[in-house]
DNA sequence: CGGCCGTTTGAATTTGGTCAAATCTCGTGG
DNA sequence: CCACGAGATTTGACCAAATTCAAACGGCCG
């Protein structure tokens, strides 16, 4: 009853990081056209891969609902998480230029993403050059978003990393209209050391720590920040890039 | 004699990041409507900072020599390094989606850069969508680059860290043609140390512990890799990504 | 109900940060 | 051309913080 889960969450078209491309531009009026371009709606199991680092590039993904992490080398266990990916997101971009995905993405859980056939892009016609505009926009938001993955991971304390973490997903709610103070984090405790580069066991001590100030409540997964402004003070290092 | 410095090397405009846009697309031809886009060749003083980070997005920068860095928070000292940039990189990229620089840029020694007013971007005409066909190659380019610096972070051991960061300026060199066993640092130990997440004395040591293992020599910043591949098994994290 | 996976907590150990001091480098001005 | 001095680099000693190893606890699914 009480956090809205991530998972759960469905994004409407028009919040969808696809450019807003399915609803937009008097698409919607040409289902056939779209439907050759964009493949809607297919679901993908916990754990599994959507495509493996070294694979040839062939389509961009956006998140629908669920959660989905980027992550180096071959596949499970062992890489380090690159990046976490919520309903909005565009999974590929990394792949333009060297034609091949640079890393592995898999689900976190239950996910529903839609696919675009790249090489289909042409097929738009006058709709290309608006297409191209938003793709540029959702790059950019891709660079600001490892912008502050970096920040994450160069901030000094374990518990200051941790705080930040929150906030990070916080506003990744935040930004899509969704409550953002209770929530339900999808990643296991082992996923969220391997993003920010600590022990499992470090993350749950931070975690603790954090709780032991009053600044989170968490049982489990289920998350709900109790001081927004005092985490905000911990994570210093947030405010040091916009919010958005 | 021994390294080509990393400093004074410029790339010629055809491998400037800048979309080959100068050279590229006949616009050589037409200097008149070239020039009230881009502006060519201005210098930067060492520590000179390009724009800070809030500033209202107005242009995009490409490295023609040189070396700069972007730093989160107000600008100097305080700040941390949240990556560097050499010669054929664009600046600005993080800050089309939101009409605002994210960081600000200073650059580590004399610089030389060029300025693409975007706003004039549709002067171009007919070379637009060219334009942003490059564009979105460069962002991508981009985003791959930050990946490797997620990469890089998350890696355990400092020795590994700083490992990482000399292949990745190794390959920095080698992606633009130049020397790539033998160069020279721009950026001080302690830049090194905002970049990877740790103290200058920890840089230096990490350093002496790398010669002590035959894998480089270094000398101030004169750097040689004598030992490419114990470099790379150290770094074992480098081979997670894809070379470029 | 039992087993399995994920999480939490504790204790010992290692790593890296901090403080301090010596040495080195390079640009500047005499 | 050389001496000087500020800033950069290296090295050592000590200490705080995080990893590792180990074990207990919890919830969820079969």
């Amino acid at each position: 009853m009480c956090a809205t889960p991530l998972s759960r969450q469905e994004v409407a078209c028009d919040h969808c990081g696809m450019f807003g491309l399915c609803e937009e531009a008097g698409l919607s009026r040409d289902m056939a056209l779209l439907e050759r371009v964009v493949h809607r709606r297919t679901a993908l199991a916990r754990r599994a891969t959507l495509f493996h680092a070294g694979d040839p590039f062939r389509c961009l993904y956006a998140v629908k609902s669920g959660a989905l992490a980027a992550v180096s080398g071959g596949g499970q266990g062992d890489g380090k998480i690159l990046g976490f990916y919520f309903p909005g997101d565009i999974l590929g971009l990394d792949a333009l230029e060297s034609d091949r995905y640079p890393t592995t993405v898999m689900a976190l859980e239950k996910s529903v993403i839609c696919r675009l056939e790249y090489g289909s892009v042409p097929l738009l016609g006058a709709h290309q050059a608006g297409f191209y505009q938003q793709l540029i926009r959702a790059m950019s938001r891709q660079l600001m978003a490892e912008r502050w993955t970096s920040l994450l991971l160069g901030t000094q304390s374990t518990e200051q990393r941790m705080a930040a973490f929150v906030l990070f997903l916080s506003l990744q709610l935040k930004r899509r209209g969704l409550p953002y103070l209770e929530f339900r984090m999808p990643m296991t405790r082992r996923d969220i050391g391997d993003y920010l580069g600590m022990a499992m066991e470090t993350v749950s001590r931070a975690i603790s720590a954090l709780q032991k100030r009053g600044f989170v409540v968490l049982q489990g997964r289920n998350t709900k920040i109790s001081n927004l402004e005092g985490l905000r003070e911990m994570a210093a290092i947030t405010s040091q890039l916009p919010d958005q």
